[in-house]
DNA sequence: TGCTTATATAAGTATATTGTTATATAATAA
DNA sequence: TTATTATATAACAATATACTTATATAAGCA
């Protein structure tokens, strides 16, 4: 594991984003396939604006960046952000999201978007 | 390195706590060697209740320890604690607190409380 | 003992955070 | 075009956070 340092205003940037547990999951969720709103806001048990509203701390810190695709707005982790490394550290160390994609595929994709 | 795998609310928890600068930057001075408050009220020039409320969300999530001296109270990182792993992997991303103990061997121990 | 030093805690304040509800925008479907 | 769906954003409220100042406690010292 590469073990780059970072400024510590920046790195408790990232513990402070990170330190939500709303937050945490979507980035592992997002880690292991990319979602579209309405199913974060499913997955979730969240409103709309809710999960919107912490989307786009994640987006505006480069963590997550958003593809539209017809009515839907897909969010994915940034893989070329610079502390992409540290945060997939922090994340190995919780658990991973699989129920909640296993919930997706049994549901059905875009769930709650129909 | 373990990657042992912790919930969700316990992870973001401790991030919660670690996403503030000056607790990220206790931590990572008390991880190289025990501080008094008051070396620590000279070190961030912060309020000696400030330093002391920050201790004490790090002594209530059981990620410091405190030991009396004298009539100074020595604060040491808890390596018993549960995620001590996982701490350290955070604090190996930002750069060492050399620079703040050189400033204490300096300007000599204990600098405030003389 | 009374004074000083080191630290903790209580109370108050300003600001930040996280949700809510209401509304705006953008795409699709009828 | 109008209606519907998906999402973002604005405005607001409740709560949490991180300081401040004032005071309490505990140890050492004269």
């Amino acid at each position: 594991m590469k073990q780059t340092v970072f400024s510590v205003d920046e790195t408790a940037g990232i513990l402070k984003l990170l330190g939500d547990k709303t937050r945490l999951s979507i980035m592992a969720l997002l880690d292991k396939r990319d979602c579209c709103v309405c199913e974060l806001v499913e997955l979730f048990q969240m409103s709309q604006p809710a999960i919107s509203q912490h989307l786009r701390k994640l987006k505006d810190a480069g963590l997550v960046r958003e593809t539209r695709k017809a009515q839907w707005i897909f969010y994915s982790v940034n893989k070329k952000h610079e502390l992409y490394a540290f945060i997939q550290d922090i994340l190995a160390h919780i658990p991973s999201q699989e129920e909640k994609i296993k919930e997706l595929e049994t549901k059905g994709t875009r769930i709650s978007c129909e």
